[in-house]
DNA sequence: AAAAGTTCGTGACATAGGTCACGGTCATTT
DNA sequence: AAATGACCGTGACCTATGTCACGAACTTTT
């Protein structure tokens, strides 16, 4: 169950057995099946979610209705919607598990405890945030600078299975546009080129 | 010199007199005058800056030759191509002085030192870091989900005093139009209520 | 197997915002 | 004081993308 975790931990600092076994009391493992919520909009966000296996997507709901997507959570990926989770604030977003899910959930008061009795839990997360930082000002950027096709692109490179794992209309709310354009992108994409 | 970066630190952490007379040690004063650029698109991004006074901009150059805002640094803000600056790649930023400014700089190895000798320093930044993916998050979604004029208001209900501070072409180049649009949503803003 | 829901394509039309071009004002430089 | 360049508004037109509507294929539920 927490193979992946100590895998991904360990490719960024160094920390001792002793030192994850005690992480480990402090996740609670749950497995999601797909189509279930982890997270409603409206409750506050009371877990950071570490994805050991499976698929799971935050995503906004606007005032007109439409879905956005923050984020897909592919198995190694942490997700969580931050600012709900360190206020205790009620969430804007949702998390829903794509495919069936193997979670291991972590509390804000557990969170806080790791990352103060183990600082390289404290180095660890600062690292993990600032690249998150970096990916998502490069796709603020991106949707500023690029078209829709260019947008498409860089996310099929970035995650190269994504498009067979999830239907369509979601990547089109991940790169910001409707499902109808998608389609017809895609449909020159294959006759263009 | 120092009074106002002492000032942000204690805001989120308690360092003691020592340890911020050694961080002292470690940051390098710069007075940066107006459409000064502190990095040039090209150059890696040697230092993280935090501004003391005055205003900048960081922005990046797209193909197509238009210009698209980053970030705008206020007193008080830190600002760098984090990218960069990490792995001494060459920047696609440029990071410009807007106002005549005053800096604190520290380079790559003096921050690493920081953040491994004290570690409340690693804890400052992660906390930094958190709140600025927080932000950019909640931006990235905006420009998904929102109209020009939405993001204009949100704009300046952020930053009240920034459309009398710059030009408003960057205003535009901030919320992701021409200015030309943004200059027709003005109008229509001012004559409609 | 039937029914219901989900996914995807596509046509007709609407619209926000981009592009190009011009002119006027103001600040900065020489 | 003249000249140059930055800044801003605005008209005419263009284009990418959104909206609405319909139908077909496929999946899941009963």
């Amino acid at each position: 169950m927490f193979e992946f975790l100590q895998k991904k931990i360990n490719e960024t600092i160094n920390i001792s057995d002793e030192e994850f076994e005690y992480a480990k009391t402090l996740f609670i493992p749950k497995k999601l099946r797909k189509k279930r919520f982890l997270l409603h909009d409206g409750d506050p966000c009371i877990y950071t979610t570490f994805v050991e296996k499976g698929l799971l997507r935050s995503f906004r709901i606007d005032d007109k209705g439409n879905e956005h997507i923050l984020q897909f959570g592919l198995q190694g990926w942490w997700v969580a919607d931050l600012y709900s989770f360190l206020t205790g604030e009620p969430s804007e977003y949702n998390i829903e598990a794509l495919e069936d899910s193997e979670l291991l959930l972590i509390t804000k008061p557990s969170w806080d405890k790791l990352l103060h009795e183990v600082p390289a839990f404290e180095h660890y997360f600062r690292i993990l945030i600032q690249n998150n930082l970096i990916a998502t000002q490069r796709r603020l950027m991106g949707t500023m600078s690029s078209t829709a096709e260019e947008r498409y692109n860089k996310l099929l490179q970035e995650f190269p299975d994504i498009a067979q794992r999830v239907p369509q209309h979601m990547i089109a709310s991940y790169i910001g546009v409707t499902r109808e354009t998608l389609s017809r992108l895609r449909s020159q994409l294959a006759s263009g080129s």
